[in-house]
DNA sequence: CCCCTTCTTGAACAAATGTCCAAGATAACT
DNA sequence: AGTTATCTTGGACATTTGTTCAAGAAGGGG
C-alpha cells in the first residue's frame, strides 16, 4: 500500500498526480469537466491506470476531496513558536493570503461545496472537514483569550467562519480588495472582542 | 413569441415548467443531474420539446440562470409604502426568511455560482445579477441614510453582501440558527452605523 | 536465468447523453 | 370545412463516458 520507491526523483508518483489532475480539472471546468479520460490526460497516464488506483469515479472524487480537507486544516494549526495572540492573528489573516485567496483555490472550494450538496457521501466528508476547522479556530481563540468559555469560543469561531466564507465566496464574484481588508478586520474584531 | 392563451388554467405553460425542472434538478442533483431527458421527465413533457424551446443545453441553462437573477432582485425592491428605514431593515432581514434561507434555494445558488466559475458566459449573467443586487442594496442604504455619499453606500453594501453570502453558504454547512441571527445583526450594524 | 507481484497500457463494450427529425396533434383563423 | 402556423411526440444517430479486461512492462528476490 505504500511500497513506492520514490520513483525517479523528480517525477511524483502517479497515484498522487491523478489526484492533482482531478483537483485541477474540478477547479477549472467543474464536475462536468472531470471524467476519467480527461483525468488520465491531465495526469499524463493511461486511462486504465485511473481505475487501477481508484475503483470507480466516486472513489476518485472522494480521495480528492479528502486531500483538500487536510490542506485546509493547516490554516488553524500555525507554528507553535508564536504567542497565542500571534497564532490567532496569523490564522485570521492567512485566509486572505495568496495561498488561499486565489481563483484556483476558491473555485475548487466552491465546486466541492456544490458537490457536497448533491451527494450524501461527499457531504459527510465536507461536514467533517468543516467541523475540524471550526474546532481548530475555537481552540486558537481559547488560547488567545483564556477567560472565554468553550462555548463562547465556538460561538465566536462560528461567527468568524460566516464572514470568512463570505469573503471567499464574494471575492470570486469580483468584489474589491478593500472590502476584503475590512472583512478581515471584522473577523479580528469578533475574535478579540472583550 | 407570447401568444400562449394561459393554457387550461391550472397547468402552467410547458416552457415555464421546463425551466422549473432545470432548477429543481440543479438544486437537488447538481449540474450532472441536469440532462435533457431528466429535464423532460421532471417537467412532464417529451424529450423533443426541450430542444424545441431551447436550441441546446447551454441555452437552457442560461434561461434558467436568468430566471433566478430576477427573483433575487425582489430582495432589494421592497414595497414603496414603507419608510426608507423600514425598507432597508426588511431587505436585510428577509435574506434569513424562509423564502431564501432554505436548502433548496441555497443549494441552487451554490450550483449556479459553481457553474459561473466553470463557464464564461454563465459568469457574465451571474456578475450582472450580482451587480444589480449590490446596486439595489446601496440605493436602499442611501435612502435610509441620506447623509452618506454614493461611494460610502456602495462600500457598506459590499461589506453587507460579504456577510450575507457567508450566511447563505455557512448555513448550508449546518451552522446554528443563533449564528445566523448574530450575523443579521451585524449586517444591520454595518448598514445603520453613523 | 525464471518467477512473481505490482504497475501500466489501450482496446472494447454497454450505457448515457445531446441533437436531429419526420410525423402527428392542437389551435387559430378564414 | 380547409389551411396554416405552432406545438408535441418519441425514435434514431453519433458521441461521450464509466468500466472491464487481456496483455504487456518493470522491478525484485531466488
Amino acid at each position: 500500500m505504500d511500497t513506492k520507491t520514490a520513483a525517479s526523483g523528480e517525477q511524483v508518483d502517479r497515484q498522487s498526480r491523478i489526484l492533482d489532475a482531478v483537483l485541477e480539472l474540478l477547479s477549472h471546468h467543474g464536475i462536468s469537466g472531470v471524467n476519467m479520460r480527461a483525468v488520465a490526460r491531465e495526469a499524463g497516464v493511461a486511462l486504465g491506470l485511473v481505475n487501477y488506483y481508484y475503483a470507480d469515479k466516486p472513489s476518485l472524487i472522494r480521495a480528492a476531496l479528502n486531500r483538500t480537507g487536510e490542506s485546509d486544516l493547516r490554516l488553524v494549526t500555525p507554528d507553535p513558536d508564536a504567542l497565542p495572540d500571534e497564532q490567532l492573528l496569523q490564522a485570521l489573516r492567512q485566509v486572505a493570503g495568496p495561498e488561499f485567496l486565489n481563483t484556483q483555490y476558491l473555485s475548487l472550494r466552491l465546486h466541492l461545496w456544490a458537490l457536497a450538496q448533491a451527494h450524501e457521501d461527499f457531504a459527510l466528508i465536507n461536514a467533517e472537514a468543516f467541523e475540524q476547522y471550526l474546532d481548530g479556530l475555537a481552540t486558537l481563540i481559547g488560547n488567545a483569550k483564556p477567560g472565554l468559555s468553550r462555548d463562547d469560543c465556538r460561538e465566536r469561531a462560528a461567527d468568524i467562519v460566516v464572514v470568512q466564507n463570505g469573503m471567499w465566496l464574494t471575492s470570486l464574484l469580483g468584489i474589491g480588495d478593500a472590502s476584503i481588508q475590512r472583512s478581515i478586520a471584522r473577523t479580528e474584531q469578533i475574535a478579540f472582542a472583550d
